[in-house]
DNA sequence: AGCGATGTTCGCCG
DNA sequence: TCGGCGAACATCGC
């Protein structure tokens, strides 16, 4: 699930759960999924400091412990955060199990491993190793910005949308339902679209990005609270366009599965 | 049993 | 140089 939504949703679960607690001891059940530090490491920088704030850029979520840096999460497509209080609620899967000195804790969910964590000394160098670009919603992101980012791009505007290093915090799922709102086909290019339509693609991203994070992306309840006329539900073979009713197509486009209509979706507009 | 799955990265190819 | 593509990573569920 973990694209910008469901990620910001876990930002501020971790704001809401594990900010301010003092941090007691950190362990490491599976250490493949440090990235760049070790349980050691790890545990220095963190023990008997407290989280005191909160980043997210894209998919990336980073907890600083003041002065001293930050951890840096990126959940793949699985991982999730759990925070419990009995040592008895240890979820499977955990990989990396923050312990506060209250008694309570907060655990690194990953059970395919596609996920990390690491370190940093400093938020924006630490984006700029990973060759992030702007948060798909920061608001110094604008139309503009948008369509210079895109205009030059010569593959199709689905790959060009989920591209981390264009615009961060778009995966395949969203991607769809942004391309369905726009009523532009994923295979359309950025040139064919031209600028008019890219700024209404610009609308439809972050209009769809507010939506999912306002519906509670991830909950139970996301799918039946998001807007009737979303994708999103019908996002599988044999469903219907909740717009016109005709067949979802199903393709392999920029080499993911992807789901439009064909009938409301068009390449040049 | 086999295939595909919300992500990222790498090598190969046109 | 850019972009598409497939594989790899690891595991689960249909």
């Amino acid at each position: 699930m973990p694209e910008l939504p469901d990620v910001e949703l876990y930002r501020r679960y971790f704001e809401a759960h594990a900010t301010g607690r003092e941090i007691a001891a950190v362990s490491v059940p599976d250490t493949r999924i440090l990235d760049g530090t070790t349980p050691q490491a790890l545990g220095r920088r963190a023990a008997g400091r407290r989280f005191d704030g909160t980043l997210r850029r894209g998919k990336h979520l980073l907890a600083r412990l003041g002065a001293d840096g930050w951890v840096a999460f990126h959940f793949g497509m699985t991982g999730t955060l759990e925070w419990f209080e009995d040592a008895a609620g240890e979820p499977e899967h955990t990989c990396v199990l923050f312990d506060f000195a209250d008694g309570s804790h907060l655990a690194i969910v990953s059970v395919r491993m596609l996920g990390r964590v690491g370190v940093a000394d400093d938020a924006e160098a630490f984006f700029e190793d990973r060759h992030l670009g702007p948060d798909a919603l920061d608001p110094d992101f604008g139309r503009a910005a948008f369509c210079k980012a895109l205009a030059g791009r010569k593959g199709t505007i689905k790959s060009a949308l989920t591209d981390q290093s264009l615009i961060a915090g778009i995966g395949n799922i969203y991607s769809d339902e942004i391309l369905f709102q726009a009523r532009v086909h994923p295979r359309a290019t950025p040139a064919a679209l031209g600028e008019a339509a890219l700024a209404e693609l610009y609308d439809s991203m972050r209009e769809v990005l507010l939506t999912a994070v306002e519906c509670g992306a991830g909950s139970e309840q996301f799918l039946d609270r998001l807007p009737k006329d979303y994708l999103l539900p019908h996002r599988a073979e044999s469903e219907r366009c909740p717009r016109c009713g005709g067949e979802i197509a199903h393709a392999t486009i920029a080499g993911r599965s992807s789901y439009f209509c064909p009938n409301c979706q068009k390449a040049d507009r």
